[in-house]
DNA sequence: TTCTATTTATAAAATTTTAATAAAAGTTTA
DNA sequence: TAAACTTTTATTAAAATTTTATAAATAGAA
């Protein structure tokens, strides 16, 4: 469940907003004045923020400015002058996004399901993003050019490291040593084959428990490789 | 430095958005079609893209789409017809922003600019908030730019803290030598790339009990270094 | 089946590529 | 200007890749 702090001092905007996020499916809570918006942002457990600009007491630049500093919370910014936009957004004060009133409810709601959706695919996953391939015991991670045989590491080379990626990346599929060549070492094969079969052989020695019953890479006679899935 | 690509079919537009964008000191490349564009985003090392929603080929929708089923690097859409807009922004495509034609390019710099902060804040990982990165016996402190190792102070240079800093801060991830010299010497390497082998080097000697057996920073070879965590 | 030609596996040597190191030259900064 | 730092260059060392030679497996034909 996602937490939502609305900092506004009229409350039926407040009111409005409220409710509408709440039946999005979000739990919201509004503080009505700078002082109250800016305790409960630093010591509340949110994961967006709704600030307007003109606040009694603490204004809303102040409070973006402080959470910033402890926070990567998204941040709403809310204001009446269209001007005031313009000018807090070239400040670069760290606030996610602006907008002026008055704003369609609807339009708030899109807005804050994209901040947070953002957040998340950010923060949460950014290492694993299609990273980590992951076939029966073996797991490659292609960021970091790591390899692991049921759960022990294995230390690739750059050419073993590729062209294994490249074949379990395209599981299931027959590739001639010609066309694995163009693929990992970037050029026309003439002749130069016999050093697919070489890489081959060592990824088999680290991955495969028997190197003559291959359980991944498997020998297509006559044709090439298969990385089986 | 950043890289950012421009996929728009309209060259007049296209030199636009690619001047501005270089005179603020990004590095821009511009692709006219739908498969060029693709090709070069997945292919290309990028940190932001700027996507017309209308082109020849495969769509700026497409794209989008494609992307992000890969990376999570920032994406701006941009369309002539402000309800092409409304409408993909529901689609929840995982576009960043959305931007009507026609647009001031200091806008448009203004949004690359705040996407490229946020996308550094919430990936920078292991630094964030807390300023401070602990791994086994080596702590750095960010802010007071000061590092420990098993609780003695070490002292170190401008580039040298700045590369420990970038690595640590992204453990396990390999960066090429062509990589790290884009981050922390903010541009493109032309063949000077021998410096970042120095300053790895002059690292180790600091960070390392054994240098020719690094626990922190690992060579990968043929590829680059990575920060073993 | 047996023989032969073809294809792949294996092992080891030779070559090439890449990184580590040391030291000099250049640059910046106090 | 001197000291500190950075970059470049040259040399050495290490590692990875490719080549070569030989063995083994497979498929096809007699």
């Amino acid at each position: 469940m996602n937490r939502i702090l609305i900092v506004e001092d009229e409350e039926t905007i407040a009111d409005l907003e409220k409710d509408y996020l709440e039946l999005s499916g979000f739990e919201v809570k509004v503080a009505n004045d700078g002082e109250a918006g800016l305790k409960e942002a630093l010591n509340g457990d949110y994961n967006l923020f709704i600030l307007d600009l003109m606040l009694p007491g603490v204004d809303g630049f102040e409070i973006c400015r402080k959470i910033r500093d402890e926070k990567n919370t998204p941040i709403i910014m809310v204001s009446a002058k269209k001007d005031d936009i313009d000018k807090i957004r070239g400040l670069g004060l760290g606030a996610d996004d602006y907008m002026t009133k008055p704003f369609s409810p609807s339009e708030l709601v899109a807005r804050v399901k994209a901040h947070l959706a953002r957040y998340d695919r950010l923060t949460g996953s950014a290492v694993s993003k299609n990273n980590v391939i992951e076939i029966r015991g073996l797991k490659i991670d292609t960021t970091a050019r790591r390899v692991w045989i049921n759960g022990e590491e294995k230390a690739f080379t750059t050419k073993e490291f590729d062209l294994l990626t490249f074949l379990a990346g395209h599981p299931n599929h027959v590739y001639t040593k010609e066309e694995l060549f163009r693929e990992i070492w970037d050029m026309e094969s003439i002749g130069d084959i016999a050093t697919v079969t070489v890489h081959i052989k060592k990824i088999r020695e680290k991955v495969e428990m028997d190197t003559s019953n291959p359980q991944y890479i498997e020998t297509i006679w006559g044709v090439g490789y298969r990385f089986k899935m």
